[in-house]
DNA sequence: ATTATTTATTGCAATATTACGATATGCAGA
DNA sequence: TCTGCATATCGTAATATTGCAATAAATAAT
């Protein structure tokens, strides 16, 4: 029903799909690129950057920022962007958390 | 429109957010899980393990297999699945290349 | 051969996501 | 104040995803 049940699913079940949903869009992927590569924070010049219409990127920016791996501040009549350094610090482990489970220390193989 | 503008983006990114809809959602989550617990293979007694129903299972596997993080072998009238260390490493990779961009080398604060 | 078991596929309903035009909001400068 | 910029929000259309009942297909067991 394109309705998620939450509630069969552990805590940390949930909150890894919810930070994989930063990186399961191109356009999510692209902005962090560009955040991180434009060392310093940035707006919405990812309009220009990317193809997208402004008011995609901004739901996009949105999301990202729901998430939490992105945080803006206001300067002015623009707003900067850049990584939320704890949450990216968050995310990651939870990544390699699980990564780190596999190769099993004895795996034996299986199919 | 839901359609996702896939030319506008690197085949890196296309890639990562690809590999990441392996994470996305709760229940694959949770396959993978099962399978890294239990090192051996197994089949669908994920509809045991989680509440879902037996097509939706056999969907989101479907979907880990096309993302190609897990694969299955006919062993009589059950499949097995697990974890296809192969791609494993390469998804691994491909989020650590992104996770290791920062912080960079002399990241300067910004907001 | 018939029946049970296991998994995949089909068809469909409910909801979510992606994208954008139009519009609102909020600040900066003339 | 008025005008122009930057960004957010609203409304909406197109498409995707999630979930399941019903059914098919393929093997196993009787």
């Amino acid at each position: 029903m394109g309705v998620t049940k939450t509630n069969l699913f552990s805590e940390t079940q949930n909150e890894l799909a919810l930070a994989a949903k930063a990186f399961d869009h191109p356009a999510r992927v692209a902005i962090i690129h560009y955040l991180l590569k434009s060392n310093a924070c940035i707006n919405g010049d990812l309009v220009q950057e990317l193809g997208l219409a402004q008011p995609t990127i901004s739901q996009h920016l949105r999301e990202l920022k729901a998430i939490g791996i992105i945080q803006g501040t206001i300067e002015g009549s623009r707003i900067s962007y850049c990584i939320n350094p704890v949450r990216w610090a968050e995310i990651r482990n939870q990544f390699n958390q699980l990564f780190d489970q596999y190769p099993a220390p004895l795996s034996g193989d299986c199919c």
